[in-house]
DNA sequence: CCCTATATTGCAACAGCTTGCAAAACCACG
DNA sequence: CGTGGTTTTGCAAGCTGTTGCAATATAGGG
């Protein structure tokens, strides 16, 4: 039914072998004789099959893309990002999403089973066990969006979370904001408790203390309902949101509660998506270079595949503030 | 290096066969042969390759998602439900992101190179061609939030575009309003025209013209930027936005431009994206079952794997009207 | 205990492509 | 035209599993 290496060769008179040559790159074929198989392998429609090809090199150029949070405007972007950068080096993504239930080993297995060159973790949830269960299981893996770590398990990409919180208390501390809030996603992450640890470091350079706040989810309701809990204790001047889709939940909040933005508090968030920017939004955030950590981390995995023994290295990027209309001016 | 099925064998004692076996449900094996091989193999951590597998089965259990749209964030909740219900059906998704120039052929080579069992075109904007040169290359393919049509190329899951933009125009009317305008996406695409084709059937049957603007893309920027150029030359009581994202992009140019929504014009969306029912967004909206049309072209995609030479069917699901605040009341 | 029917098992071939090796073809040069 | 070197080519084995077929084992019945 499809057409196969051999009904080319037959057609084009040569052996499989030259064809499969035609078709590897740098391999030795005379002009005219490829000419011929690629006429030939034209006329046929033939399409050489990777996967059959990897039981030979061992390599199938598929790599998994593990991800657990599609609920999350921000990572729309992020996987646009990872897919046509992944596509464009020739690297097909197949794709892992993980339902709360499933487990490194489930997903391990579910990798295995297309024998994936490698997995990249998309995610700054995930348990750094997970990269290291695959990392065990002898499956080349990179985190991107972990949180950053001065011995890493395997190779990585993102921002530093602590050194991002402390931007934000100093951001709102410049601001002239004295009474400030941390509105978190769920309080067990890494992001969570990293941003946190930074906003508290950055607020007690001032002397200043924060109340905090953890949604249970990264998720605009989730952000506006631990915001609505945490105005019954009193309202603070300043919110630093873990999340800018938490910020925009907390923000309704707010202004269902009669406060204004920024005229009676103000907010900032950290991601800067897409919507942060919008008109109507225009919520002032800590932006992570996206573009820039997902070409990293896709270097890195290609590094990785080609040297399965490479040192982990993480990969700090900057965050950078962006100041937009939440924040009252200085 | 990784452990195979004639290692397993060995270290069972039996023949490959048997362990061959002993994977696939129905096959003949003798419980303590089965017992022995599962143990052999949990020892040895062995992982079929269901690549190889294939070779001889012809069948990948890979199915190709392609798609153009990862922008909209109305998409997120489409990925995030076929990915998911792929996965739960032992199916496992491979990406491929349409670029702008991408062509079919192209797209199809990247499916046809990894032996995908089908395709599922998630997108309402891909043209049908697509579809059919997918179809005719021999490769089973459907297409999820297709154009309606009576005679469908390939299996096919989505509502009536022309029905949805005709509830639009009553919905409208109903309330109220004499004065209205069409905001679409990319004027050449199916989407646009079905639905401004109902939005006008509707209109007519009232004997209302309607004023009609196209985006150049299904963004919230594209929406923004439309809406302030039709607002140049006059604006109208309400306006169907043919997309959630557009409809937020046009109602924050209507703010800007000083009118209130809905007290000033009203505005009515599609897709019921997440976003739609945000406190302080609360967007009017025509909702598409989205995780209905989702299941029914999984359905469709795995009948079809089964089924190759099955006739091409259109499921048509109702679209359903969502009431919030951008309508002012009857 | 023997016979037949049924359940298990192994052998060997095969799926589509790659690759080491050796043979064949080619080239330039004296 | 012969020689030595380089390129091109084909053969055959191999990658990991699957499967038709025939052989073997097992069970049930008399």
């Amino acid at each position: 039914m499809a057409v196969t290496l051999r009904d080319v060769a037959r057609e084009a008179g040569v052996s499989a072998s030259a064809v499969s040559r035609a078709f590897t790159p740098g391999a030795s074929v005379a002009p005219a004789t490829l000419a011929r198989i690629m006429a030939a392998s034209a006329k046929l429609g033939f399409q050489r099959n990777r996967l059959a090809a990897s039981l030979t090199t061992g390599r199938t150029r598929l790599v998994g893309i593990v991800a657990d949070d599609f609920g999350n405007p921000f990572f729309l972007q992020v996987f646009d990002l990872m897919t046509k950068g992944l596509q464009a080096r020739g690297l097909r993504p197949l794709l892992v999403n993980l339902d709360p239930g499933t487990t490194a080993a489930q997903a391990l297995g579910m990798l295995r089973e297309y024998a994936v060159d490698a997995a990249v973790l998309v995610s700054g949830t995930l348990p750094a066990s997970f990269a290291r269960n695959f990392r065990d299981a002898g499956l080349p893996v990179t985190h991107c969006f972990a949180k950053a770590s001065d011995t890493p398990d395997v190779p990585q990409s993102g921002i530093h979370d602590v050194l991002a919180g402390q931007l934000a208390a100093t951001t709102l501390v410049g601001h002239g904001y004295r009474n400030i809030g941390y509105l978190g996603g769920p309080e067990q992450t890494l992001p969570s408790q990293n941003r946190f640890a930074g906003f508290q470091a950055g607020a007690l350079q001032h002397h200043l203390t924060v109340q905090a706040g953890y949604a249970d989810a990264w998720s605009f309701s989730a952000g506006r309902a631990t915001m609505q809990a945490m105005l019954t204790t009193g309202v603070c001047d300043a919110y630093f949101c873990a999340d800018d889709v938490l910020a925009i939940g907390a923000m309704s909040a707010l202004r269902d509660a009669g406060l204004r933005v920024p005229q009676d508090v103000g907010v900032i968030g950290l991601n800067d998506m897409e919507m942060a920017g919008w008109a109507g939004i225009a919520l002032t955030t800590i932006a992570q270079p996206v573009a820039d950590i997902v070409a990293s981390c896709i270097a890195q995995t290609e590094a990785l595949i080609e040297n399965p023994g490479m040192l982990p290295e993480a990969r700090i990027f900057p965050a950078r503030l962006v100041l937009r209309g939440t924040l009252r001016p200085v």
